[in-house]
This record gives structure tokens, sequence and C-alpha cells, in this order.
DNA sequence: TTGCGTGCAAAGGTTTTGCATGGCA
DNA sequence: TGCCATGCAAAACCTTTGCACGCAA
């Protein structure tokens, strides 16, 4: 699946310790020279997108499209469901029965097998609503 | 509001002609040209801007934030769903009154307010799955 | 006439790629 | 040893911006 280096270690334990704070490349690259073991741009964005693959890390489209930013997700992380936050940018983990039926729905009626895994509702976290007086 | 412009009529027929379908900034600029209105790109991205703002067109963001494309915003077309193919990469759009309902459960039972317009749900096309004999 | 709209080219920023070198297995 | 991984720089990519000119009101 691939040789484990130096740099790759650096990358997942920097996304680790900042506990699945969602981080884009370029802040990655810098934490990463701050901490001494800097590592290439371009090895950022490979190994990033093989994490992504694997599917320990995620993958986000902020600022309307300009950039992306990445997520630690864990190997524990396979039957859930993912909802993230608009405004603040956190990530909640449900288990929830009924949107297993959501992905049964979709197939029966769209033809479409849902991956779950990969699939992220976006929208305002209970926290974000409240700060926000519901003005939604 | 701004001045009535032969190229901003053109982009906005352009955009209903099309019925509804996601183009992006360059496929517009393209297809004006074909039709012998040729518009330049700036002006389309200009323009696309303006019409995001007012609220006539909506702006997505697809391949995996790589670019954005544009919607026109008609009546019949306010409330729908994105399922993205994996494995082609198309985009579905369908409407669906159960994926209303979703919305309402993850509301009531998790607090959680969807936005829909920039939920996508990926996973396999009822195409690709054929072409794979639903080997997934 | 006023000043917004346009178009071209250049700049801007993020992400990808080519290629020689380095390091894991 | 064989090959994948790395790093640098350059390229590619979409989008925005500067500026002079054109056109709507």
């Amino acid at each position: 699946m691939g040789y484990t280096t130096k740099q790759g270690e650096n990358i997942i334990n920097l996304l680790k310790s900042t506990g699945g704070e969602h981080l884009t490349a370029d802040e990655i690259s810098l934490m990463l020279s701050e901490r001494g073991c800097a590592v290439g741009k371009s090895t950022v964005y490979r190994r990033l997108e093989k994490l992504v693959e694997n599917g320990s890390v995620r993958r986000f489209i902020i600022d309307e499209g300009k950039r992306a930013c990445y997520q630690y997700v864990g190997e524990s992380c396979k039957n859930h469901y993912h909802l993230r936050c608009d405004k603040c940018g956190k990530l909640l983990h449900v288990d929830c029965d009924y949107l297993d039926k959501v992905a049964d729905h979709i197939l029966e009626h769209h033809g479409f097998v849902m991956n779950g895994e990969k699939t992220v509702i976006y929208g305002t976290c209970p926290e974000c609503r409240e700060k926000e007086g519901n003005d939604e």
C-alpha cells in the first residue's frame, strides 16, 4: 500500500495531534516547518491524497471552492455519517439507523448506491444555530 | 441594479435555455462562442457573480473543489438534491420529497440544519453500476 | 454626459506534474 | 537491488484584477 516514510508519519502525526482540526495544505506545510520537520509541499499534497483515498483523512472545500482543507478521521470511523458545520467547520459523527434507510431509498428510487463514508451533509450545527439566534 | 447589456442577456438566456443544467464558467463561455455571441470570460465571471447575488442563479462547487458551476434557478427547480457518481463524475439532480424529510429528521434528532443545496451525496450511478456488474 | 460594463492581458492563488535524487523494503 | 517517495521548480488551472474603451441611461 506504500512505503512508510518519515514525511508521511510527520503529516499523519500532525493531523492526529491537532485533534481533528481542519487544516489547509498550506497550514499543514507551515506547521510542519515550525515543528522542525518540514516536508515539501508537493509531498504534502501527494500524501494527503493517499490518506483521503484510504479514508483516514477527509477533504473539504472551503472559501467557496478556493481551496481544500483536511481533517483526520481515524480508521474506527467507518459505519456512521458525517455532518459538517458550515459556520465553525466542526465535523459531527452520528450513528443513525434512519440514515441507513436513506441509502436504501436512494438505491430503490434513484438506482444510486450511496457511499456513506464519502458523503458529508453540510449545514449548521446546534451550537452555531444557538449563537446566531436561529436566524437562518 | 445595473445596466441591461447584450452580453448579460446572452448569458441569462443561455442558462435558461439549457433548462437548469449545471454549467461551468468555461462551458458557458464556450457555448456562447458556438452560438455566435461570444462574451469575454471575465465578463462571464462578473455577470455570474451578480446573478448569484440576486438569487437568479445558483453556484455549486464540483470536481472536489476544482471549479464552480452555475445553474439557472427557475420555479421548477428550487429544491433538489445532488448525487455525484464517483466513477464517471456525473452529477445527478433529483427532486425528492423523501429527502426533504431527511432534513427534518436531521434537525429533530441531531439538532443540525441541513443545507440541501450544498450537500452532495456521493456514490455510484445506475449506469456505472450496470457496467461494473454491481460488484461493489 | 456619466459612470457602469466590457474585453484583453496579466496577475493571483492553489494544486499538479516532470524529473533527478533519496530512502524503504 | 528495485521502486516508490521526495523535493524543487515549473506548469496547469480556475478565477480575479487593472486599465482603456464602449455603451446604456
